[in-house]
DNA sequence: CAACACCAATTGG
DNA sequence: CCAATTGGTGTTG
């Protein structure tokens, strides 16, 4: 199946972000510094979809830039997650950690009755950024593991979630 | 359908 | 600090 894809690419305080969405919901957010690198992914994603910018995703967008400032209160948008039932039930799990919050590997993993290895590839697919936390997962150790867009980029977000927070 | 390589970790030596 | 282990996924045969 290859529907229509509408996608919007725009700058933030993290870089360039390029979101995507199928008629289901969002299904694509990625983060980076070139927009032709982010487009360049996302036509590698989805190699058949008929990929349409109009200004379909404007509200989704503000929204999603909102949450950038102010943390505190996640956009309600809906999401086309698509992906093994394990990686649902990761994506699940790390959309219910609390903002400001932070999460290791071992504990998420001991939560889904699974393993950390397990937990950290099913991150690592992640496709949609910001709205499925990923990057509020740390090692056992509370260091920064990995992030797929950039460590800087999980750093600066926890940075700006904590301080959003912890103000109430 | 089976086998192999890849990984954003953790634990033990 | 380095090495072994573990679980799941994507890709290849």
């Amino acid at each position: 199946m290859t529907p229509t894809l509408h996608y919007q690419l725009a700058p933030c305080a993290l870089g360039q972000l390029l979101l995507a969405a199928s008629p289901r919901g969002i299904a694509w957010l990625a983060l980076g510094d070139q927009p032709q690198a982010l487009c360049a992914e996302l036509l590698a994603a989805y190699p058949d979809a008929a990929l349409c910018s109009d200004g379909s995703l404007h509200d989704a967008l503000t929204a999603i830039q909102q949450y950038l400032q102010d943390p505190g209160q996640p956009p309600a948008l809906p999401l086309d997650l698509t992906g093994t039932p394990y990686q649902q039930r990761v994506w699940s799990a790390l959309q219910e950690i609390p903002c400001g919050r932070t999460e290791s590997y071992s504990q998420l993993a001991a939560r889904l009755g699974s393993h950390p290895r397990a937990v950290a590839r099913a991150c690592a697919s992640n496709r949609v950024a910001l709205l499925v936390p990923c990057h509020r997962v740390l090692a056992a150790d509370g260091g920064l593991a990995g992030y797929r867009w950039g460590l800087a980029r999980k750093a600066a977000l926890l940075a700006s979630e904590a301080d959003g927070c912890t103000m109430e």
